[in-house]
DNA sequence: ATTTAACTACGACAAATATCGTATTTTAAC
DNA sequence: GTTAAAATACGATATTTGTCGTAGTTAAAT
């Protein structure tokens, strides 16, 4: 069993810019969140202590202006979030999640040629 | 813009119970949610309740044991759950989120193959 | 050296979620 | 008709999440 930590959706929303732009003020990271909604500096603060305390990021304290970075792999988070989805929301079908995520707006003609290269790549790989 | 309601990871479970076994009583649900996990019966009931309040669950009380059923299509929840995990999670690309689930230990050879006609049917459809 | 700007620390709190215990009602069995 | 079993109603509460204000600290600018 992994560890199945969970964050939240704001949590969420810290992680995805901590891992694109690597480790980051609470200025900057404030900023961005601020391009999609309006959130007090403190808010956000708070928010990274607390991720701090819970493990979900590191911090550099050694400057006045603290780094954050983030302390778990995204790679990881997408298994973990995918894995539960399955057994939560699609009866545990991965199948029918794929399916859904390629019929989704976004989906675009060279995802789907890519997808079917790695599907043969997975197919060798499980004969 | 859809309504984007999200039940939470609780009422996610008790949705698919329902939206597998049809209108059932708070004491099959019970059961059936206590295949899991550990669950007093009456924390099952007041979340149905609650729930019922919210308009995620209908619920006929004409006879003593009251029945429910969801009141929200599980195809909606999953679309609107996919849409928002691919924005929070996989940097809006579904294709990633595909990936991740073929890559799945559950996915078979079976979806696989599924899952490629599935892509040859949006194509003829995309162009 | 004062002032100012920017940062951290921290407490408070509202709202949502999840859980459970107790009281009450209803049905059915005896 | 009493009793027992099983259901609902409802209140209380712990926990988590998300938000913000205030206070204090540090560094830089003047």
């Amino acid at each position: 069993m992994s560890k199945s930590r969970k964050p939240t959706d704001a949590e969420l929303e810290v992680l995805q810019i901590l891992w694109e732009h690597g480790p980051s003020s609470v200025r900057f990271v404030n900023t961005e969140l601020s391009k999609n909604r309006e959130v007090v500096y403190t808010t956000t603060l708070k928010m990274m202590q607390v991720m701090a305390a819970k493990k979900l990021l590191r911090r550099d304290t050694s400057r006045r202006t603290h780094l954050y970075e983030a302390a778990i792999d995204e790679q990881m988070v997408q298994e973990d979030i995918v894995d539960k989805l399955v057994d939560t929301v699609f009866r545990g079908s991965p199948l029918k999640l794929a399916m859904q995520a390629l019929g989704h707006e976004k989906a675009s003609a060279k995802d789907l040629e890519k997808i079917k290269k790695i599907i043969e790549e997975l197919e060798k790989n499980k004969q």
